[in-house]
DNA sequence: TGAATGTACACCAAGTTAGTATAATATTGC
DNA sequence: GCAATATTATACTAACTTGGTGTACATTCA
């Protein structure tokens, strides 16, 4: 029931995008440092934070990578499914074919495991990376 | 961000008992066979129920097992927790000491994701076997 | 005693996770 | 054009987790 390292990495290399300037870039080397965070493994992971369209790269000398939204519009929900994919928080749920019981529909558990699966995404996605700024920014040392 | 199997197993293990009379005994055999549960993987999950006082056991010719308290009194978070262990939703809120960004207490997003974890908990906590009876028992076909 | 049951401990194959290695490609500035 | 700075792509791997099996033993009841 854990997010895996790469998605904690993730929220964290997107919460070091948004404290910049709208649009700035840093290159990996400058989020790694900062965030501590493996560079060669940052690398790999910015490609899915690319892919699920929520950073945009750029290569090259003076190239490295920006929010490709503005921080209120990026969810922690929507970061943790571009790096572990689709939250489903049983096997069942994941894919009905491998529901060993009576399957999902006549299911009284896995009716409810779903349930608490949808408010586990919903809780999610209403946290988005502006309330993070704002957070931090209130409570500065 | 998922359960394991042994985990789904076990709810629908105790989901069994819960639908005996009041203190009546199943044996493994038995619960294996009506939830489709692989007899000796069955076997070593009701260790870890019987451990978290969730189920008794009786060894012997009309031995077997049966649950420790009402169903009304046996939540979801119960059973996950006896199996998988305590939830936490990322390395950090389980080993702050391995949270190479600057600590719990002082990273807002582990702070917010802590906020999801308990909610998720108590979500959990919040169905018991008594309700999962009640639903079923008013859509028995 | 013997059949039916649970207990204990050890073992294992497959998948996942976290991370590393190497080589190639793109951009900028001189 | 070339060097320096970046990202991209692909492959590899060690350690851990998961889901399950095997064997031998202990307990209870008839």
């Amino acid at each position: 029931m854990r997010i895996t390292q790469e998605a904690d990495y993730a929220l964290r290399a997107i919460y070091y995008l948004s404290t910049l300037d709208a649009g700035a870039r840093a290159s990996a080397n400058v989020i790694a440092k900062e965030q501590n965070i493996p560079l060669r493994f940052l690398l790999k992971l910015l490609q899915k934070l690319r892919d699920a369209g929520l950073v945009e790269s750029f290569m090259g000398v003076n190239g490295g990578y920006a929010l490709s939204k503005q921080p209120k519009d990026i969810s922690f929900l929507d970061v943790i499914e571009a790096i572990d994919g689709p939250i489903y928080i049983n096997r069942c749920l994941y894919d009905p074919e491998e529901c060993n019981n009576l399957g999902v529909e006549y299911c009284s558990i896995h009716k409810a495991l779903h349930q608490v699966q949808e408010k586990l995404k919903k809780d999610l996605s209403s946290i988005n990376f502006q309330h993070i700024l704002d957070e931090n920014g209130s409570k500065e040392v």
